[in-house]
Formats: structure tokens, sequence, C-alpha cells
RNA sequence: GUGGCCGUAGCUCAGCUGGCGAGAGCGCCGGGUUGUGGUCCCGGAGGUCGGGGGUUCGAAGCCCCUCGGUCACCCCA
């Protein structure tokens, strides 16, 4: 009986070779980043207490109906992380590291939702949480790293979207205001309309129905009703994007998916993702969470950005492609007693810190150059008979062709006069008016 | 969760209104060159036509169900 074709669940995909390599360059380059903005690595688990993830709205969609929870065998009832601050703010109740604490992760999140091209069940996250501190001037370093990263890996049309939610004491003024107003304003928009405004009439204000926006753009916003002390941190942190030459545009009806959001909310937008699936990463300060966490009253601001879609924006994949793999490709012409020298030229090769493969499986010679050339190599180091008996190699440079002999004593410095350190050299921006193909 | 479009080889697709044993290009393997890739020539491997049921003398093509992808909504990274 054959065995049936196994497929990943939906929604959930594999990352491998050669796409991967654009992942891998996409994390290298953040966390290089968030090393030198003096954030540590924080791993915490994969799987919650699905209370933690209650923390986070209770009526926001993603906990209310995209959220996987299960009852593992003693009856506990666990949830599959569907967003990453939590976890690390729930890290940070439970073990109180000195404030100012600052950490950045790379994890999976999970949400039960129909899966779209950048949107899955199982996507990764990329982020920094920066938990301690009031000051505005952390919201601009957390905005300008957020920044930096999606510019860095080349990511075209971007813009930078920032709004403030206010303080919580401000906001039951605020949504009474503007439930008025949408029941007021909206009573014939029918039925749908009117639930949302109900139950939860932020959600109205990024809503896509053309039919809505008349009544939308009337409405009271936000940031007419922040308090003296959020309106003052909300300017201060514009100042502080100014300074830095940040571009940013005042987003007033920006309202961002969790509750726990208050004063600074930013959505890093592009215009080469479709509308659908265009907030490439955004953040916000949650002064209040590590309190609602059991933890001691501390304000904190993070970001996150979706690897798939930074990597589909950027175009990071077909950049990555064209750049040579491996620096040499051992290739055995010595026959049937071959094996042991190319074991030996190739370990010596590895430990000097060159990127060196051969083919394994018997190939023929052509078959070992054609495999040199798809592993995207630069130089095939060929082991013949002749050439060994004087201590030598062939040494090809498989893009132009030529061919010379080098003592095999002086392989490994002839190599690594003509190759760059592995990861060295970072994929060229995109040029400007380049075509990105997502 | 709701709706539109789509599922034929590893990939991109062709197969007219159901009809000789299911094709192309690319990719892969081998040979031409028992010591040389990327070009060229020759040959080869590889397919439950997404899956199941039905209609029919006969189904990749029609009908039903189902699974998956994609787009929009919802929402979000």
């Amino acid at each position: 009986m054959p065995a049936t074709r196994l497929s990943a669940p939906v929604g959930m995909h594999d990352v491998l070779p050669p796409d991967s390599a654009a992942w891998a360059e996409a994390v290298t380059r953040f966390a290089r980043l968030a090393d030198r903005y003096g954030y540590g690595l924080a791993v915490t688990p994969i799987l919650e207490h699905a209370e933690v993830f209650r923390r986070i709205g209770e009526h926001t969609d993603v906990v209310a109906k995209e959220m996987y929870e299960l009852t593992d065998r003693s009856g506990r009832r666990l949830a599959l992380r569907p967003e990453g601050t939590a976890s690390v703010v729930r890290a940070y109740a439970q073990h109180r590291p000195t404030p100012p604490w600052k950490v950045w992760y790379v994890a999976p999140n999970f949400r039960y939702e129909r899966p779209q091209r950048g949107r899955y069940r199982q996507h990764w996250q990329l982020g920094v949480e920066a938990i301690g501190a009031a000051d505005p001037e952390l919201d601009v370093e957390c905005i300008a790293l957020a920044w930096a990263t999606a510019t860095e890996m080349g990511v075209p049309a971007l813009r930078l979207l920032v709004n403030s939610m206010g303080d919580p004491e401000e906001r039951p003024g605020y949504l009474e205001a503007l439930r008025a107003h949408l029941r007021r304003a909206g009573a014939g928009l029918g039925e749908a309309f009117l639930a949302r405004v109900e139950a939860n009439p932020l959600r109205v204000l990024d809503a896509k129905d053309p039919d809505w926006q008349e009544v939308i753009e009337r409405a009271p916003q936000l940031a007419e009703h922040l308090g003296a002390a959020a309106r003052a941190h909300f300017e201060a942190v514009q100042a502080g994007l100014r300074d830095l030459g940040i571009p940013y545009e005042l987003a007033p009806r920006l309202v961002r998916g969790f509750d726990y959001y208050t004063r600074t909310t930013f959505e890093l937008q592009t215009d080469v993702l479709d509308a659908a699936q265009n907030a490439v990463g955004g953040g916000g300060r949650y002064d209040r969470l590590v309190e609602e966490m059991g933890g001691p009253a501390t304000p904190a601001i993070g970001f996150a950005m979706g690897v798939e879609r930074l990597v589909l924006a950027a175009g990071l994949t077909g950049r990555v492609a064209d750049r040579p793999r491996l620096d040499a490709f051992v290739i055995d012409a010595l026959g049937p007693d071959g094996a042991r020298e190319a074991i030996l030229v190739l370990a010596e090769l590895r430990a000097a810190g060159l990127r060196a493969d051969r083919a394994y499986g018997g190939r023929s010679l052509k078959g070992q150059w054609r495999a040199a050339d798809r592993a995207r190599a630069r130089y095939g180091v060929m082991l013949a008979p002749a050439e060994l008996a004087r201590g030598a190699v062939v040494v090809k440079d498989l893009a132009s062709g030529g061919q010379v002999e080098v003592s095999r004593s002086a392989l490994v410095g002839w190599l690594q006069a003509r190759t760059a350190p592995a990861g060295a050299a970072p994929p060229p921006p995109p040029a400007a008016g380049e075509a990105v193909d997502p």
C-alpha cells in the first residue's frame, strides 16, 4: 500500500534552501542591529498559560477567535503564542530583572485564520521589548530601530505611521464620544456597522468599507482627547523623530489590534505589499501590561515585524540567491583511491574558515564539475594524479573558466587571499525603481 | 468564519464541445569528452491528472462531496 503524501498543516509552511538564505540574512541583520542598540536575546516558551494571552485583550480577535488553545494531560489550559509581547512581559513579571530591561526575539506566532500570501497560521516575528522606562526618548529609539531594520533590509516605499492612544484614564471619555458620534452619524449604515460600533468602536476607525468613510472621517479623534501628559509625551516623540530625520505621518485613525497599548503606537507599511497585509511591522507603548501580568507598575514599549512580510517586501530572496555560496568545491579525479585525499583537503579548507563542499555518491568527473557549478562555488579544486604526484592541485575559477596549478601546501592561503570571509558581503539594496517580485 | 478564482511531472503550463496507451519547456540523471562545469547535441528517469463518489461503452475535461492554494472581507505581522 503506498503511503499517503503528507503535507504541512493549513497555513503553515516550510522555509527551505535556497529561500531560507534570505531568512538567515534578515535574522542575522536584525540580531546585529538589536545588539548595537543594547538589546539582549530573550527566548520564551512557545506555549503559555492561556491566561497570559488573555491579558492582551479578551475581546480582540487575536484572542477571542484566532488563538490556538489546548488542554494538556494535567488539565492545564495552554495556548500557542499568538504574539510576542505577552510572553516577554510575563517573563519580566516572573523574574523581575533590573529595569531598564531591553530584549529582542525571533519567534513563531500562531493565529487560526484563513491564510493568504504573507499571512499565515504560523508566522515568524522579530521584535524588541524595552521595559522599565517611560521616557519619550525610548519611544524614539524603539521606532528608530524598527525603521532601521526595515530600511537596512531594503524595504521600498516604506511609510511610518504614528499615533497616540492616550492614557487609560482618558479612554472611556473618548470611547463615549466616539460611540455617540458613530451611532448618530452612522444610523443608516446597517447592522454590520452598528454591531461593530457596540463591540469595539475603535475598530470602526480603520475599516475599509467605502460607505463608512464619510462618517469615519468626521469622527472625533483620539488626539483631541489626550490629557496634558500624554500630549506632551507624544509631542516629544515627534520632536525626537524629526531630530533623527526619520520621516513619519500622523495617523489619527491608526488603531492596533491589542488592548494593551497606551500613548505611542506606530506601524510600518509598504506599498509593495497588498493592502490586506501591507503592515510590515508595528508596535507601541504598553505602560500597564506588566502590572496586569502581576508585576510592579512598569512602563514599557516594543515592536514586532513579520519575517515573511519583511523578506517578501524587501525582495530579499532574489537578491541573496545570486551570491556565491561556496568558496571552493573539491573535485576528485583520482579514481577509487582518491576519497581519502578529498576528505583531507576538504577538512583542511573548512578548518581554515573557507566554505567548501564536494559531491558525494561517486559522481562522474563531469557530474562533479556540474555539481560545483550548481553549488555556486567560486573555485573548483581538482585532485588529479599527475599534479598530485608533484604536490599540486588544479584550481579553476568557475566564473572565468581560467585554470591554474597551485601547490597543495599553499592552497589554503591562495584561496583565503581571493575570497571574502563568510557573511561579510551584504546584499545590495534594490536600485531605485527596480521591480520587487513578491 | 463569509465570498470569488484555481489545483495535470520537482517548477511553469498545454491538453478543442468526454474518445487512439497523458504532453511541452525548464529542472534532474547519464552519455558525446574513462582529466573538467556554465553553451551545444543525444538519451533517460519522473505523473494516485489534489482526493473520494457518481454519470457514461469510455472521464484530466461533466455532476456531487472533500482537501489544498490564491484573492477580497474580517483582522493583523
